[in-house]
DNA sequence: TGCTAATGACTGACTAATCAGTCAGTGAGG
DNA sequence: CCTCACTGACTGATTAGTCAGTCATTAGCA
C-alpha cells in the first residue's frame, strides 16, 4: 500500500511548472484514496468536504467523479481498499499450526502493536467504529471479511491448546476478549490520549498476562 | 442512504386541542435533550437535523434556541446531562470497601450490564467514542468526570487484593483492561449486532471466568 | 368576579452559507 | 488536430441560525 511517491504538498501545484495533465494510471486514485483517509478520519463522513480531499490529492474535485460516482462510493472504497492487505496477513496468522496456541495468541496481538497502531489501519478501525452503524454495507464488509476472519482464527488456535495454559473454553466462545483491549487502545488514542497517554505495549502486555496465566506468576 | 421519513412528535399533543404554550419548567428542556439524544445517536453530530430534534421534542426549531446558543452547545449538554446521574452510582461502587474484591469487581461489571446495556447509556458512550475526537471540551469532561473516576475505582479494588484471586497487579497498571469487554459490547451492539447477535451477559461472564480465576474451572 | 393590558414563551417562514455533484471548456499527449 | 483526462465555476439542495409576529397566561384594576 505505501510507495516511494512523496508527499504531495496539498494546495498548490509545484513551482517551476505545471503539473502533467496525465499521470501514471493508478496514481491519481492513489493519491485520492489517501486524501480521503486523512480528511475522513478527521471530520468523519458527514462534516468532511470533497474540496478537501480534492486539494489534499492535488486535483481538481470534478477529478474525484472521474474515480468515483459519490462521497458514500469515496468513503466505502478507501475503507475496503485499506482493508485487503492485512486480510492475507490475518490467514497467515490463523493457519501456522504448528505454533503452540499461546505463542500463537502472542503473535496475533504482536502483529496488531506493530502492524495497526499507528498506521493507517488504526484510521480506518477508527472510522469504522464510528461510521460502520450508517453504513450497513460497509459493517457488513468489515464483518465478513475481517472480523469473522479474526475471530475464526483465534477459535482456530483455542482449539489446539489442551495443557490449560489459557482458558481456551472461554476464549473459544468469545474470542472477542482477545480483541477487546486492542479496540480499547485504539478509542483511547483517538480520544483520551491528550488527557491520559496509554502505553499500548504495556496495556497489551499486561493483557497477555491475565490471558495466559491467569493470576500470581509473570513469564516475560 | 438517509430516510426522508420525517420525525415522529415524542411528545403527544393532550387530547382534544393544542399543546398548552407553556409547560412546566424543565419540561421542554428535558424534551429536547431526549429528542437531541435519539437523533445525535442516529445520525451522528454533523448530520443531525435541528429540524429533527424540534419535530421529535415537539417544539418549533426556534424553541431550541431559547434554551441553547447553538447545535453544538445542545450537543455537549446533552451528553454531560446523560453522564451526571451514573457518577453517584460510580462512587459508591468504589467506596464499598468492606466488600471481596472479586465481588466489587463482579459488582461492577454486573452494573455495567444492566444499568449501561440497553439504555440511554449506551447511546451516550457510543456518542462519546465516535465523537469525541472532534469536541476536546466534551473528552475532557468524560475523561475526569467518568474515564479517570473509574479507573480510580477499580485501582482502589485491586489494590485491597491480597488473596491473589486474581492478576490484581497487571489490573491495577491498566484498569483500562476491566472496561475492555464492556467498550468492545456497545460497539459490537452498535454495528455488527445484526450480522452475529453478542450475547453481552455471557461475554461479561467469560471475561469474569479469564479475570477472576485465570484457567480451568468454571463457576456459573 | 369579569374585563383588559402586559408579558414572554413559543412559532415557523426566512436568510445566508455551505457543499455535493455537474458540465462546458482547456490543453497536453499522441 | 483530435482525443480525453482534467479543470473549476456554477447550480441546486440542504440546513444552522434569526426574528417579527402570535397567543396563552397572568397581573392589574374595578
Amino acid at each position: 500500500m505505501e510507495s516511494k511517491l512523496p508527499e504531495k504538498p496539498a494546495t498548490a501545484p509545484p513551482a517551476g511548472g505545471k503539473a502533467p495533465r496525465r499521470r501514471a494510471p493508478g496514481e491519481r486514485q492513489e493519491a485520492i484514496l489517501k486524501a480521503a483517509l486523512d480528511v475522513f478520519s478527521e471530520h468523519g463522513f458527514a462534516a468532511a468536504r470533497l474540496d478537501d480531499v480534492a486539494s489534499r490529492a492535488g486535483v481538481a474535485k470534478g477529478t474525484l467523479y472521474l474515480y468515483f460516482p459519490d462521497k458514500e462510493t469515496l468513503f466505502e472504497h478507501m475503507l475496503q481498499g485499506v482493508a485487503a492487505p492485512a486480510l492475507a496477513q490475518l490467514a497467515r496468522l490463523a493457519s501456522a499450526d504448528t505454533v503452540p496456541p499461546a505463542a500463537a495468541i502472542a503473535a496475533l496481538l504482536a502483529f496488531f502493536e506493530t502492524e495497526v497502531i499507528g498506521t493507517p489501519r488504526e484510521k480506518v478501525i477508527r472510522l469504522i467504529v464510528s461510521e460502520g452503524a450508517r453504513f450497513p454495507r460497509l459493517a457488513k464488509f468489515y464483518y465478513e471479511e475481517v472480523i469473522a476472519k479474526g475471530l475464526a482464527a483465534v477459535r482456530t488456535i483455542a482449539a489446539r491448546e489442551n495443557h490449560n495454559n489459557f482458558n481456551a473454553e472461554a476464549i473459544s466462545r468469545f474470542p472477542q476478549l482477545i480483541f477487546a483491549p486492542l479496540l480499547l487502545s485504539i478509542v483511547w488514542r483517538g480520544t483520551f490520549q491528550q488527557f491520559e497517554p496509554l502505553d499500548v505495549s504495556a496495556l497489551i502486555a499486561a493483557h497477555k498476562e491475565i490471558l495466559l496465566h491467569g493470576h500470581g506468576e509473570r513469564n516475560p
